[in-house]
DNA sequence: AATGAATGAGGTTTCATTCAT
DNA sequence: GATGAATGAAACCTCATTCAT
């Protein structure tokens, strides 16, 4: 029985590249199926609907994403180790499959049935697991107590996607200027230590 | 002479609300007439389309983000004293409008027809902007050198940015817990000093 | 009071012109005033649709034809001659004037409204008068009387009006091979004599 | 395997009957699907666009005059009695199916996307083929040789097409004073003799 | 009478979804 | 379950006509 759950698979992995082609809604269900190989109406085995399909993407990619950061969490104990980590599962992720960061970023918070409590539940774990990484931090006094744990967490965030977004869409950003794995470490050392020149 | 320009406005701010409500691609064009209170068929005396609609709005918002970037630059002198003010700005641009700033950063960079030379130009003409504050606080060796400009730049944009979208869309953010004012330095603090603890 | 008829005129011109290059419904009403050169609503002060300045244009300029056959008939009396100076005019009108010979031939009779009894009769008033200068000519033993008249001035209408369309819209169809006057006599000699050799 | 191109023909017939009804540009693709009988999408199925349906209309119909003429020049070997029999074919058309003639006629030369040069090329081969059998007559000494075959052809063809013509929209043409039979044998011995009275 | 901005009904086309095979 | 032809609601856009100036 992995016959089924293969092409499940199959048909959102493709999706996933249409999504992040063409965006959400200039996607056809027609484009999916094709570059999935099965029958147009085979996605309605599935999926109930085009909806369904990119909710799906964000729910069980997102879940990956939180059950990363468990994982994490159980094998690193050090703050900045675990945020260094996450960044770097990030990046990675990128690297590995823009399409899907591409989707989950563009497409899925814009799309009208995204905003359902559970879907915000689902969303907000991943930042409020930042946030319980950074409360720690603060509590071990090497993180600063005049930041709140949210804001922080999405200042780091915002910092990595925003960078992380030059790479997959502005096209006079320069790849090769900025190797990924420098500026990885540009973002860490900034979002620690601040731009200020330190005072010696 | 000054109706027909008002009545442009008009729709292009009525254009923003649906957008921003709706999403690009689930507002139809009927919304938008209804919106601005004009006849359907108005909206193609101004614009060609629903595409040059939104195009007008990036291309016209983001050149007043730039020209107050410019009126800033020649008002201050102090780097530190140009972001703040940049941030204040681009803060204080969601209060009164977070409609606009929603359209700007959701549906415009996701529309397939944005993706020309001369709009990634105007996009990335902010960053450069950003980039050259920076850049000048660098040679004044008050920021960190070991930090490239452009990465600095998409940080602290990225930061401001993924915040102000939590008061905008996030219904389990807390505005009154997280008062706009004081979460607006809190970033620039983080921004600045970093989250690490300073050793003293 | 020569100025309103005159602008009327110019609309009407220009109308002709225009249905000629695009066949008249994809012409537009303002492409009609700017080829008139007048404002877009004063067409309404002349005309009450677009519909009717199509049949204006059919009315007013058949009429011509009509009063032309009138006075062919009046200065020439042989049958022969008539047929040569109407073929001749209506050559003659598609030199000097072939748009207006296109919307005559295209656009008129495949306008839904033109098919009312009197626009029908004004039509029809050009073959009954060509029928009836063939009658005389059979009268007078020189058409043969074994054709009807109305069907004979089909087939001459017929032969002139297909070939001058040639000219009109055929690119394949070369104007320098074969120069309009040899072919208007090439066209009334085979219609007077037939296309079989005759005996000697 | 018949069912798909079953339907498509369905839609042309549809398409023929409610073009020559209304003309090209009166008919709305809604109509067409309402009087084929099939769901208003499966236009789109079929052809990609209302164009499409009547330039279908004139290349798979034209073909079969062309096919028609071929088989006639196989059958037959006098120029005679090919003329009669394309002639025959031509009114039998008409009597058969006087919506497809219309539209053939009426609407296809007067829709502009007709004029491309592959159209002009099949619609001139029709020409073609009717003066390649004239220029035999000339050799073989039976045909008027001061005639110029291509015009020779014109003014058959426009001899039939405008008396045929008459059946189909003349209202004030009386069928039954003009047997169809008789009209026919009227337009060929005038083609053939001339309408001047013969000396004996 | 002249102007042209405004109007909105109606057209073509798209495409998510269904369903008979 | 798989298939893809069929369906038809709904979208964008056009453009003849009106009407306030």
């Amino acid at each position: 029985m992995d016959k089924a759950p293969a092409k499940r698979d199959i048909i959102l992995d493709a999706a996933i590249r249409v999504f992040a082609e063409k965006g959400y809604s200039s996607s056809r269900t027609l484009d999916i199926s094709k570059e999935a190989g099965v029958a147009y109406g085979s996605l309605y085995s599935y999926f109930s609907s085009k909806d369904e399909i990119l909710l799906s993407i964000f729910r069980e990619r997102w879940r990956i994403l939180l059950e990363r950061i468990d994982q994490i969490n159980r094998t690193l104990s050090d703050p900045d180790e675990r945020f260094l980590a996450i960044i770097d599962f990030i990046f990675r992720s990128y690297q590995r499959n823009p399409a899907m960061m591409k989707v989950l970023i563009m497409d899925v918070p814009r799309h009208k049935e995204f905003y359902t409590p559970e879907n915000w539940k689902l969303y907000n774990a991943f930042f409020k697991a930042l946030a319980d990484i950074f409360r720690e931090g603060q509590e071990k006094e090497i993180y600063n107590r005049n930041i709140s744990p949210l804001i922080a967490t999405y200042c780091i965030y915002g910092a990595v996607d925003t960078t992380i977004r030059q790479y997959v869409y502005n096209p006079e950003f320069n790849h090769e200027e900025f190797p990924i794995e420098q500026t990885r470490q540009q973002i860490v050392g900034m979002l620690k230590q601040g731009y200020s020149k330190r005072e010696v």
